[in-house]
DNA sequence: ATTAAGATTTATACCATTTACATAATATCG
DNA sequence: CGATATTATGTAAATGGTATAAATCTTAAT
């Protein structure tokens, strides 16, 4: 199989044109689980692309994102964080380290009454310590 | 009982000097559950407090989060918006009309192994439609 | 009351993330 | 190949938030 097929698949699936800079930048949400920022992405991809912009970076995500392909996540409040899609799971972020962890947790269960609400997506995120920070404290 | 009472002692409870804007940024958030952000209380409060400025906004609710007096939460992802703290809940955000709810939800269960982990803070966020808007679609 | 020390508030300037927009480059299709 | 739509780029500007230092208000001792 060649390498980027599978992106370029997933991309085509959705309508979308699978540019180079597609094609890479979903790679990089598929293969680096770490919920990067915009500005990591690239920093980390321009070292490669060498005319890759940052409006592109953002473009490309707001794309990717519209198509469901990818999420954005909201974990300290001033810059976004974004992931590929894969599925409910809940967000850990460390305090201590700031790395941010997938975790498996349950479906969220309503309490109230909750006739009439269209849900769309739901969000995670737990604070706290990782065990390795936590350990060393 | 007089006005501003109950914000008076709170504040002194936690080691808060009481100032005259403190407690109406607290009442604010006390009696409005609009999870402002800060332009909204800083608009809000102008009106009355003329020589309010922007940054003491930003100052009071540091201190107020600081303290555990009220909350801090992510929505949009651009700006936060500020509650007062008032025990475990989640957010409904309804993305026709904007408006954010809270609403009673589950206790969050890991999955995973979660041996080590400290937690220390758990946000649910829901995104979707509200009634209101529901019906009319 | 006066004054000094300290806390609070204000104003200004600054930084970072993100978006808007116009332009240039590229891919697609006849 | 040439025309057209799509994609990528760069500049600049809007926006949220922070840092800093000056001004103001409180508090308490004299």
């Amino acid at each position: 199989m060649k390498k980027f097929d599978a992106e370029l698949k997933t991309l085509k699936s959705k309508g979308i044109r699978p540019s180079y800079i597609r094609v890479r930048i979903l790679n990089y949400l598929l293969e680096e689980r770490i919920h990067p920022t915009v500005d990591e992405i690239y920093e980390k991809l321009g070292k490669e692309i060498l005319t890759l912009s940052k409006t592109t970076v953002y473009n490309t995500l707001k794309l990717l994102v519209e198509k469901g392909l990818a999420k954005a996540i909201n974990i300290e409040g001033n810059e976004l964080r974004y992931e590929a899609e894969r599925g409910f799971h809940g967000h850990f972020k460390c305090q201590e380290c700031d790395s941010i962890y997938d975790i498996a947790v349950s479906e969220i269960a309503f309490m109230d009454d909750v006739e009439g609400y269209l849900i769309n997506d739901e969000q995670v995120l737990i604070t706290g310590l990782c065990p390795q920070c936590n350990k060393s404290k």
